[in-house]
DNA sequence: AATGCTATTATTAGCCT
DNA sequence: CAGGCTAATAATAGCAT
């Protein structure tokens, strides 16, 4: 009966330059970033359009998002550069030209599908892969006493750590995300851990996943990915 | 009293679907953009992140923020792990801009560098609270089914998870390090000397600049802020 | 270190210019 | 077609847990 009310000081207006202490900085880190993937996340399906995101942690860590993949985002970026929709631009005076880019975009198209596919399959095999490499004698390494192990052994556990915590941030930010679309969706139900079906061809990944993809799966709303072109390679 | 007539209906909440009208789905895309790109903007100011933006507007038309460059971001999410020479992709439009990302490289490995030295003397309390992490009865969860986890355990386990991976990460960085100690040994002590505030290079880059005129107003860069043209042409 | 909780600030949808 | 305007929604700084 003590305590009242939380007179909260509420948001501060802040200046945007470096924070100088550690910990504020790293709070500010993940809650920024969030909200930055969120913004990436809705602009996406709002407009339509392709994006992908990288961010370095202060302390260096990679994390990304990207839709339809960061990698195709990147190839895209990289190869095509501003002239993927240049097709048009393809200028008459050389119809081999203009075959030559409209089978690049059509690669292009293909390499995005395959992403989606590949994300899609990945999500279905991260939590095996969790068990897997547990029940593969890890859990051996992870009982004995790390001041005993060797260089090899350590460099082992820390790979099979490695790849087991990327396994389980994805399965947690999915969750956790999922939980919150829900949420503003429509039905206000309290279960947080229900696995809604196929999503959009979102991609939330953490680290540098060499293959990184994570399907983020959102409310289902009708909204067809507008990527249906399905012309498969040659 | 009589019904006033509102200047402005001010926001409306929409749904995250897509946008159906041609010409709304432009315009939201250019203001949301634009406010992607801030929260880009601000969230490496302020902690000091490296990030890196890429978009393809409904249209097809690129754009990118990067800093210190959507190239060197590429590149290190690329290369994986830490990204040592990341120079070599520093920016060969503008020298000036070059020299400036060599100096915040030096500065960002010096950085690292530091971090790994202030490791070697924590090292043995390292290996202590790894050690307390698993006596913590951690070692039970990870014993269970990952899939029969919730969110809270999952986010749980991902938490011990986190921590116990970068104390290995130490131990074992620190094991390789000494290992291959003998071949480097330069860097750390002669980028001392540079400014302390590493110089944020930021990048902006638009594919094709038809409209010529950025919207995104960064505060009076109190920093020489290095200007590239995404993949842009010529 | 990462969440939950408010009070505030920041962003922006719908209109207009 | 980009840039203002305004009101309402969304994001979040500072704290507490």
């Amino acid at each position: 009966m003590a305590t009242r009310r939380k007179p909260s000081m509420g948001r501060q207006k802040i200046e945007i330059k470096r924070i100088e202490s550690e910990e504020a900085r790293q709070v500010c880190f993940s809650k920024r970033r969030v909200g930055l993937f969120k913004k990436a996340n809705e602009l996406s399906i709002l407009c339509g359009a392709e994006i992908g995101v990288i961010v370095f942690s202060p302390a260096g860590q990679p994390f990304s998002f990207g839709h339809p993949s960061v990698d195709s985002i990147i190839d895209r970026f990289l190869s095509g550069g501003p002239s993927p929709p240049t097709l048009a631009s393809a200028d008459r005076r050389m119809p081999a030209a203009r075959e030559m880019m409209v089978v690049r975009e059509l690669n292009r198209q293909y390499t995005e599908l395959a992403a989606l596919l590949e994300t899609e399959r990945r999500r279905k095999v991260v939590l095996e892969e969790a068990v897997r490499v547990k029940r593969a004698g890890e859990a051996a390494l992870w009982g004995a006493n790390v001041d005993e192990l060797g260089l090899g052994e350590l460099e082992r556990l820390h790979k099979s750590l490695e790849r087991l915590r990327r396994d389980v941030a994805r399965c947690a930010d999915q969750l956790v995300i999922e939980a919150a679309h829900a949420r503003s969706s429509s039905i206000a139900a309290a279960s947080r851990s229900t696995a809604p079906p196929p999503p959009p061809g979102i991609h939330l990944g953490f680290g540098r996943g060499l293959e990184g993809s994570m399907a983020l799966i959102l409310p289902p709303p009708p909204t067809p990915t507008a990527f249906g072109y399905g012309r498969g390679l040659f």
